[in-house]
Order: structure tokens, then sequence, then C-alpha cells
DNA sequence: CGCGACATGTAAGCAGTTACATGATTAT
DNA sequence: ATAATCATGTAACTGCTTACATGTCGCG
């Protein structure tokens, strides 16, 4: 693969200085949907980086020494993100997912067992379906398309209008097993 | 993880008595949209599933020694294979898609080029779908709920909304970069 | 005779997860 | 006090990909 991760890193680092712990929390947050990172790997990454010279570190100290790192891209950095920006990026072609296998295979299944487990899943992305829509509020209106946040905004309804989908899909597949 | 190839392949074997070539071919046909694997993961894979009595292999051989070993599911095989299905299968949080990346960072694009990535994404989603929807013609009519293809073809559906919805989301895009 | 599909395997390495490990700050 | 969050790291392991490696069969 191509160490995605790295420029994952760098465009955030692009909108502002960062600490590690920082990166971190927005794959909790608007990055989640569609990009995730565990700790023990990122701050293994940020090392690499820094050692590559595409970005570089300040510590501060509190007092009684909170070690932080705040990190910034370099002019190198920003010329690496740019060229992985103008890519042309081919189509997944597999999504791997345990359910539409767990599905797949449901010949294997009572009816009332398939039922179950398509409407407890219906519920499951309906729940999505609400939080991410409590995200689509915080946006007051569409970001206009220069604004920072326009690709934030876009990728979020990508992810709105999939559960949407899952959820038009599973009521569907709920019908077919009623027929 | 939870070794889910495993599955996949013992899923299979339910079906069918089969080689790991035609194991192979599988992924490249309809579970290609939510499983995959190469075979240099495959073979390592039945041999160890043999090695716990899940699955068992006879060897053929033609004439001039073409080497072909036929799997089949053992009761064990079975067992397990039915224990994993009645799982509840949680919701995958993160999708990693390099493309929402690029959309996520793309003000720091020019509006040309960012019309540009929309459109010939668009135009792969498109053909993407055209391609779903030949596999779906394959059905003659909707199975029957209770048939071994019904989970292929709900699976299917799925994928074919989920191409429907990637190209509405791609042309809300591109009409809001527009504005 | 050469090419593409059939058929099976191993080795090296990267990506990502879980577990191990430590310590400071803040709110209750 | 103690629990949650802030903050950073390493080690071991699994999953998966790329590359290495070999040989047969059928077609043109």
């Amino acid at each position: 693969m191509k160490r995605i991760l790295k420029y994952v890193i760098l465009g955030l680092l692009m909108r502002k200085n960062m600490s590690g712990y920082e990166i971190l929390k927005s794959f909790n947050k608007n990055l989640n949907e569609f990009w995730s990172a565990k700790h023990s790997q990122l701050y293994p990454e940020l090392k690499k980086l820094t050692e590559e010279n595409l970005i570089f570190f300040t510590t501060t100290l509190s007092e009684n020494s909170l070690e932080k790192k705040i990190y910034s891209i370099t002019s190198k950095g920003k010329e690496e993100f740019l060229s992985w920006l103008n890519n042309d990026f081919e189509l997944i072609t597999t999504i791997k997912d345990e359910f539409k296998l767990q599905l797949f295979f449901s010949n294997h299944l009572s009816l009332d067992k398939k039922l179950n487990i398509l409407k407890n899943r219906l519920e499951k992305h309906q729940l999505k379906l609400k939080k991410l829509r409590i995200f689509e509020e915080n946006f007051k209106s569409v970001p206009n398309c220069q604004n920072e946040d326009f690709g934030d905004y876009l990728v979020l309804l990508g992810a709105i209008m999939r559960e949407e989908t899952n959820c038009k899909w599973l009521q569907k597949c709920i019908k077919l097993c009623l027929n």
C-alpha cells in the first residue's frame, strides 16, 4: 500500500498545527466515517514523518512537565501532500463487510432468525443516521465551495446518503423475506 | 480480528465441495463486493483449516499429474460455521476511502480540478453500476426467500443501491461546487 | 511453440490491532 | 481519593499484499 495515513496526517497539519493526541481525536470526529487509526499506529508514523523532514514539532512543557509535542508541516511536507492530492484514485472494489457475509449465507438460517438480524440491523443503521444528522446540524448552512469545511460537508453528506440507502435496502430485504 | 476468511471458506464449502482455485474464483464473482482474498492468503488458510479438522481434501490427479485438491467441510466445520452465522455483528464505523480523503482536503484544489475529479469519479461509479445491473439480469426473477441464492440476491441489491446512491451523491457534489 | 488460464505453494514486508507501559491534569 | 481524560510511547501479533517460485492444460 501507499502509506495513506501519512497523507491524512499531512492534510490535517495543513489545516493547523496539532499534537498527536489532537490528530487522534480528529479520527473520532468528522474523519471517522472514512479514516481512522489507533494511537499505537499514529505515534510511530509521526516519528517517521519527522525523520523524513515532512513535519517537525516543538515541545511544550507545563510547570510539572506534561510533555506535549505540537507538530507542524514543512514545505517539503506540503509539496508531497499536494502531489498526493492531485492523484486519480481508483474505486475500491471490495468493502469487507461481515454482516453482508452473514446475509449471503443466510439460507442456513430460519426465516425468523433472518428477519431478526435484518430488523436488528435496520435499527442500528437508523440510529447511525440520527447521529450523522446531528453532525449535519452543526453546519448552519451549506458551506461555500471555497471554504475549508466544504470537503467536510460533502463527505458528511455522502455518509448520510449512504445510511439512508442502507435503511431502504434493509427495509426492502425484510419485505422480500415476507413474500 | 476474528479470522473472517475462515468463515467465508466454510460458508462456501457448505454450498459445495471446491478446490482452492475455485474458492478463489468466487472472490472475483458475486462475493467480490464484500469479501476478497489473494491466493497467497487463501492456500495457507486452507492448510490451517485442514489441520484444525474443519475441512478435509481429496487429491485428484489427471494422467500427467496436475494436482487438484477438492475440499469438503467436516461436521465440526459445519458446527463452527453455524455458530458464527448466528452472531450479532456490529456496524463497521470506518470504511477507509482514499477518494473521500481527497475530497475532504479538496479546499487545496482549484474549482476546475475539483469538478474534474468529481466528474471522473461519477463516470467510474456509473460504469460500476452498469456492471452490477448485468449481474442482476442473471437472476431471471427475485429468488424465493428459502432459495440458496436469496442471500446472493440481497447483497447484490445492496451493491446496486449503494452505487445508485454514490452516483446521486456525486451529482449533488458537482451541483454544490457550481453554486 | 507460446500464451493464457488452471493450479498450488512460500517468503518478505507493510498495515493495523491488541496489549503492555507510564505519567500528568482535571473534575467530582 | 479516584476516575476520566490528557498525553506519549513500545511490543507482539494478525491480516493482507507483493513478490518469488513452480508446473500443467488447452488453444491457436
